[in-house]
DNA sequence: TCTGGGGTCCTAGGACCC
DNA sequence: TCTGGGGTCCTAGGACCC
């Protein structure tokens, strides 16, 4: 059986911050920001507060009045992130990322010498987690289990730097069985009040149910999400790097409007940030969608496809600007967003491909910016 | 001063073609 | 003159995750 170790970096942002401004370290942290923003990611101090990610601010502060925010700094997450895991490839080449803050590691032949001594096995796993502290400054925790899945429970388990072993049955039924169902990764907030509508609260009584209420609640999910409750579920560590398929950026304005030319200029700026970006990896597009939540928090997208591909800031303006002329109706909104999907390489396209000229010559270059 | 922003995968239904 | 079956593409939205 393959042994499969999922890496999680404990409230990253936080540590980030905290790490590059030690007198944060103790004190309520969270990373989050904007008139109507929520905490992205915060520290342990502020757990305790009742903070949590996904958190609007204003509730954060309720809980913690003294929490300190910081706005987030994505290029330095992301840049830690990536020193981060090349140490981790270091120790194993077999890893799979997962997140900006968690991957997969194949541990296989890591552990094959004493596969057969769990205490040994911990022991040499504790020093991995140190050697990653002392080298990045950033706390991880560990799950060792035979699936991704098992894994990922794992290190949800025990957090900050905890290092859970799920092996045997004995070990995933003590530890995970008990855990409430809303805790399976998989499980949201919309299917976990379903499930325990229907009488299954634990992650134990999944695994076991044989209720026509849980198949009912979970369609055409239940038998793999009921294979992951007993461990079931996939060991594959996939180290080749994904192709991205669609790219989005959007904005929360910070009050409603039902102002057209408002909307519209933000709709460019966004289609603009979208160009730049699919530019700079070197991938076009030709579907093209937009977002409007209004003011009640109900959110429609519209999109549309058309013949050639593209990466031009123009074009895809273009496409958002005609969809959004053709149904919006005038009610106020909260945000507004551009995406673009079917993302390829221009090489893989077999069509002629219609980049501008400027675009063209920006593309072998550095900055993809045009007009 | 309720509810971010960036993703992935899946489903269902309609249009269209042979 | 009453209506198949299969396949693909496109669209909208749901659910989940970090």
């Amino acid at each position: 059986m393959r042994l499969v170790l999922h890496i999680d970096l404990n409230a990253f942002f936080a540590q980030v911050e905290i790490n590059r401004n030690p007198s944060l370290k103790g004190k309520p942290v969270a990373v989050g920001g904007g008139v109507r923003g929520v905490v992205s990611t915060c520290s342990y101090e502020a757990r305790h507060f009742g903070v949590h990610s996904g958190m609007p601010l204003s509730d954060a502060y309720k809980h913690c009045p003294d929490i300190i925010m910081i706005p987030g700094d994505y290029h330095e997450y992301s840049r830690q992130s990536h020193l981060f895991f090349d140490a981790v490839r270091e120790i194993f080449p077999r890893i799979q990322k997962a997140s900006i803050d968690e991957c997969y590691a194949d541990a296989t032949e890591f552990f094959q010498d004493i596969s057969d001594d769990e205490e040994a096995m911990y022991e040499r796993l504790f020093d991995v987690q140190m050697k990653l502290l002392r080298r990045t400054s950033l706390k991880c925790s560990m799950g060792l289990g035979h699936t991704k899945f098992m894994a990922k429970m794992g290190s949800d388990y025990k957090k900050p730097l905890g290092i859970t072993f799920l092996l045997t049955p004995q070990e995933w039924q003590t530890k995970i069985w008990p855990l409430a169902i809303g805790k399976m990764y998989g499980i949201g907030e919309m299917t976990a009040p379903k499930l325990e509508a229907v009488g299954i609260t634990t992650i134990g009584e999944l695994a076991t149910t044989a209720s026509e209420g849980a198949r009912k609640a979970l369609g055409s999910n239940f038998d793999y999400l009921v294979g992951w409750a007993n461990g079931l579920g996939s060991d594959v560590v996939s180290t080749e790097s994904s192709q991205r398929k669609s790219c989005s950026n959007d904005v929360t304005l910070n009050q409603d409007t039902t102002d057209y030319d408002e909307l519209r200029q933000w709709l460019v700026q966004c289609a603009e940030d979208v160009a730049r970006q699919i530019r700079r990896e070197g991938l076009v597009t030709r579907t093209v969608c937009i977002k409007l939540r209004d003011n009640n928090f109900y959110t429609e997208t519209k999109r549309e496809t058309f013949e050639e591909y593209t990466d031009s800031a123009e074009t895809i303006s273009f496409h958002a600007l005609k969809i959004f002329d053709a149904f919006y109706r005038g009610q106020p909104i909260r945000l507004c967003g551009v995406s673009v999907e079917d993302l390829v390489k221009p090489s893989a396209v077999k069509k002629n491909i219609q980049l501008t000229l400027n675009e063209a010559l920006a593309d072998g270059g550095d900055s993809g910016e045009t007009k």
